[in-house]
DNA sequence: ACCTGAACACCGTTCAAGT
DNA sequence: ACCTGAACACCGTTCAAGT
């Protein structure tokens, strides 16, 4: 009856860490209560994460901050309109795992983000921006979104607690404020 | 010789624990070595601040994202010059308590920073925005401030980890891209 | 190689007790 | 009113031991 347990993985860890953060929020997260969840010690999570939570931690953020911007599908596109697809993506993705969110901000894993930064560059390059133009627009748009993510997991917080009247349209509001930083880039380039 | 201790109040309490958190990080603050910094047990700290640790964090958060933009005084100033100022005196703010960072992305004293949106807010009404470009302006502004702190408190630590050649100005950085933001808002009037 | 059990040095918080 | 001591139910992590 007893089935032979699948082996512990990297993945399988990080995968469940993240259920746990997304269904209780961080605080709910520790290595006992994820050891239960793989119906495992908490122990034997140290042989796949050597560095412990440290590590698990990195892996978090890593699943949910890494998002390019893809550079090689979507056509058609000019590209504010392929930067309006990614903020809409990122956004999501953020919102998703809005436990995760605080990570992003403290001085894990610094390297995460710079990817995505990157690739933001790279879209810019291409839409005939010069090398100094470009690293100021990506580091604008992603601060943005990242910033705008915060307000919006705060705002919900607070209208749940406070002031149920009060519906904001979110999506509205950070498609409105993301095209503000589109329209001082096109008025630079 | 032992003079009397002058009487615990909420003030110092919170003082204290941003000391605790500006020097050594913010996972370094607990509530017993909140106490040995006060010279007092732990436990006192619970006299006056009644939610113990979730009432401390919003203590510091309160202390940290409360920064309204002045609509007194600067009286030759046009709203641009305003805000520039606002945006200065608030990254200074934010990256001298990176380690309360974290804590204005949870879900924690929400509306601690909707005060700050409201000044914003007031400002670009003054300057002749009608009321739903004043909310949105006023909330793309704050995003990216927040999102521009959270990435360069990362990039600093990047920086120091990984590259020391890699000099970054994250000042020209940050001015460069709210000069965006307001270029977007000036194009939207 | 992979997992477990017991142990260590911590946490936040409650609660009765002191002054 | 203000603070303390002891206790409780947790943490992350190490380390020797099992298979």
């Amino acid at each position: 009856m007893s089935h032979p347990r699948e082996p512990l993985t990297r993945d399988r860890i990080i995968d469940a860490a993240l259920r746990i953060v997304d269904g209780q929020g961080l605080s709910r997260l520790t290595m006992r209560r994820l050891g239960d969840s793989l119906e495992v010690e908490a122990m034997a999570i140290y042989h796949h994460l050597p560095r412990g939570k440290e590590e698990l931690l990195d892996g978090l953020i890593e699943h949910v901050a890494v998002y390019p911007a893809s550079v090689g599908n979507g056509a058609g596109q000019d590209w504010q309109q392929r930067l309006r697809g990614w903020a809409d993506g990122y956004r999501d993705r953020l919102l998703g795992h809005a436990g995760v969110l605080p990570l992003l901000v403290t001085r894990r894993n610094p390297v995460a983000l710079s990817g995505t930064a990157a690739s933001l560059q790279e879209v810019l390059r291409r839409a005939g921006f010069p090398e100094t133009a470009a690293t100021t627009g990506a580091h604008a748009l992603l601060s943005f979104v990242i910033g705008h993510a915060a307000l919006e997991v705060r705002g919900l917080a607070a209208r749940q607690a406070a002031d149920p009247e009060d519906t904001v349209d979110w999506a509205a509001r950070f498609t409105a404020g993301f095209d503000l930083v589109l329209a001082g880039l096109a008025a630079a380039r």
